[in-house]
RNA sequence: UGGGAUGUCGUCUAACGGUAGGACAGCGGACUCUGGAUCCGUACGUGGGGGUUCAAAUCCUCCCAUCCCAGCCA
């Protein structure tokens, strides 16, 4: 991936990576990316991503991708399939260090013999109602499992049995001899395994009991050597826990946990639970409907990888809970596509536009730039021609004040081609204005005159006798609500579903050079956007997505008034 | 009312006892064959009260607010 220009703003963990390093703590620092495979990554998966293989970049170290597949019954292949697709889309690379926590099995649970051979761990035949009883509550203490205190010979042997299959799910567990007082719950005799008769998605069979999330996560840590682990806040409170594997087992390191705020972005929901209620309830197209805050959801929209690294980058890191604008995102979509779109025409809502005094069946072209912004883009030929489409939005009968577009007497350019003077209204039985009769300066040819006369404004147009068809689908935010944590009781997210948030438009009128797009490219529409063809997108039937609006100077200062 | 954390412009984030800075959003202007882009200018902030200090966002103290935790999920 490029490199990036932009100096690296610090934030609190690169102060704690320069003091390890600088102590001599650490050589060479190891990150990791630990998803899992029971759903599709989001946004907020995408800062972790930018965050654990940015920092093993920036220092020089490594990162590793990590399947934290420990319950079998909600993880799949087509998870693990999806994450590595999108973690490479967004532009890393885990080279060989791909794992999987299932492939310690067998290393964990030798540990978890020594944890018992320690007397720190015992099989319990508390039931999980009882166990949720023993465990008391935020402010009262939980009492001592009536298993707590079976020998180490016989907690072996149940444990063992255990393995072998010879209890039932929810009969027995594992759990850790910590203290059932401790204010923190996560401390107070844990289960770190559980039976689970299911098939696992890489181990198949072979096992009937599976390691909890910390004692896995802490010992999968460890075992690969990681220096800096980071996750989220929620996870502050199963630090002691973390703690307490590392210190009471023989591991070849001691990775430190770091806890760092997730990303909450406005307008959309990131809980991975709500995500995929919108897609079950066909809220949603899909795990890669464009409005989706998934990372398919973005790359089908057209959102460019190089941008939503740019937006990680700019967000930041740190311990407070936070709700980044959307708008900082469509920033950097912005900033990325300018500099990269080629620019195209094309009219989403047509109006027949006639050049009264221009040769009937004859037709010219003109070049176009591709990409004011980039010289090496070239440029392209457009066809022109008595008839034209322009954009109903760009005509006024009535011009407000400040108006620079079309309107009855008045010039405007045609980009690239001729400025044309309003004439005639044509409507029809419903007062619908159907055509546009205009007379062009043929002095005007390429886009400016001899006199050198201003003309304020500036539209886009297609040739009506060259023009394809196209369906073009604009998407606006999700939902309604900027902070949906304040959603109100006993409502759900489709409740504050923005019904603009998806709106098809089937007669657009694009340049005839248009239809040929590969699936996935990328333009600006002149004027009002930029726009990638949808994996629907075909020659025969166009397709776009309208990735992000461009900023509109004129709709601001309608608004103030 | 147990424990863990967090409060800096509207939003995100720097500053680590020494001029509160940047970005997005906003506002104003210049320029423009995209009312885009670009450029210039501008406003806006340390949750509150005490204290330590020549000097406090930073240290101490009390208060307030917000978030997380009672899965055999991660």
């Amino acid at each position: 991936m490029e490199n990036s220009e932009k100096p690296v703003v610090s934030n609190f963990i690169r102060t704690i990576i320069d003091r390890d390093l600088e102590s001599g703590k650490h050589k060479k620092i190891v990150t990791r990316f630990p998803p899992e495979p029971n759903g599709y990554l989001h946004i907020g998966h995408a800062k972790s991503i930018c965050l654990n293989f940015g920092l093993a970049r920036d220092y020089g170290g490594v990162c590793h991708l990590r399947f934290d597949d420990t319950n079998p019954i909600k993880e799949d292949l087509e998870y693990v399939q999806s994450i590595m697709e999108d973690v490479r889309w967004l532009g890393f690379d885990w080279g060989d260090n791909l794992f999987y926590a299932s492939d310690y099995f067998e290393q964990l649970y030798e540990f978890a013999e020594m944890l018992i051979q320690k007397g720190l761990a015992f099989v319990c035949d508390l039931c999980q109602e009882e166990i949720r009883e023993y465990r008391g509550t935020l402010t009262v203490p939980g009492k001592n499992s009536p298993w707590r205190e079976r020998s180490i010979e016989e907690n072996l042997d149940l444990f063992r049995r255990m393995r072998a299959g010879e209890f039932e799910e929810g009969e027995k567990s594992l759990r850790a001899k910590i203290d059932m007082a401790s204010p923190n719950l996560n401390m107070r005799d844990p289960v770190i395994y559980r039976i689970k008769k299911a098939e696992h998605h890489r181990t198949g069979e072979k096992w009937v009991i599976y390691p909890m999330y910390d004692y896995t996560h802490s010992l999968s840590d460890a075992i690969e050597c990681i220096t800096h682990s980071l996750c989220t806040l929620e996870f502050e409170d199963h630090r002691p826990l973390y703690e307490w594997c590392l210190h009471n087992l023989p591991v070849p390191s001691y990775p430190q946990q770091i806890e760092f705020a997730r990303l909450n972005l406005s307008h959309t929901v990131m809980s991975k639970r709500m995500l995929l209620d919108l897609v079950k309830n066909n809220v949603v197209q899909g795990w890669d409907d464009p409005r989706m805050p998934t990372i398919a959801g973005m790359r089908r929209r057209g959102f460019p990888p190089a941008a939503i690294r740019d937006f990680a980058d700019r967000i930041g890191v740190a311990k407070a809970s936070s709700l980044v604008d959307f708008e900082l995102l469509q920033f950097c979509v912005r900033e990325d596509l300018n500099q990269n779109a080629k620019r195209v025409m094309a009219v989403l809502d047509p109006i027949l536009l006639t050049i009264e005094n221009y040769p009937e069946n004859s037709f010219e072209e003109f070049e176009a730039i591709n990409n004011p912004e980039d010289p090496d883009a070239g440029t392209r030929m457009i066809p022109f021609g008595k008839q034209l489409y322009i954009e109903r939005e760009d005509f006024a009968e009535e011009p407000p004040k400040g108006w620079f577009r079309l309107s009855p007497g008045a010039e405007v350019r045609l980009k690239h081609a001729y400025y044309v003077t309003c004439k005639e209204v044509i409507k029809d039985a419903q007062g619908k204005i159907t055509e546009i009769i205009c007379t062009h300066d043929p002095q005007s040819r390429g886009g400016s005159t001899p006199d050198k006369r201003r003309v304020k404004g500036t539209i886009h147009w297609v040739s009506a006798a060259h023009a394809a068809d196209a369906e073009v689908r604009l998407y606006e935010q999700l939902f309604t609500l900027a902070d949906m944590s304040e959603m109100e009781e006993g409502k759900a997210p489709e409740d504050y579903m923005n019904p603009e948030s998806l709106k098809v438009l089937t007669h657009c009128k694009i340049e005839p050079s248009l239809a040929s797009a590969e699936k996935g490219e990328r333009f600006q529409f002149l004027r009002q956007g930029y726009f990638c063809a949808d994996l629907d997108h075909s020659p025969e039937k166009p397709v776009f997505n309208r990735i992000v609006t461009l900023k509109d100077g004129w709709a601001r200062q309608q608004r103030k008034q």
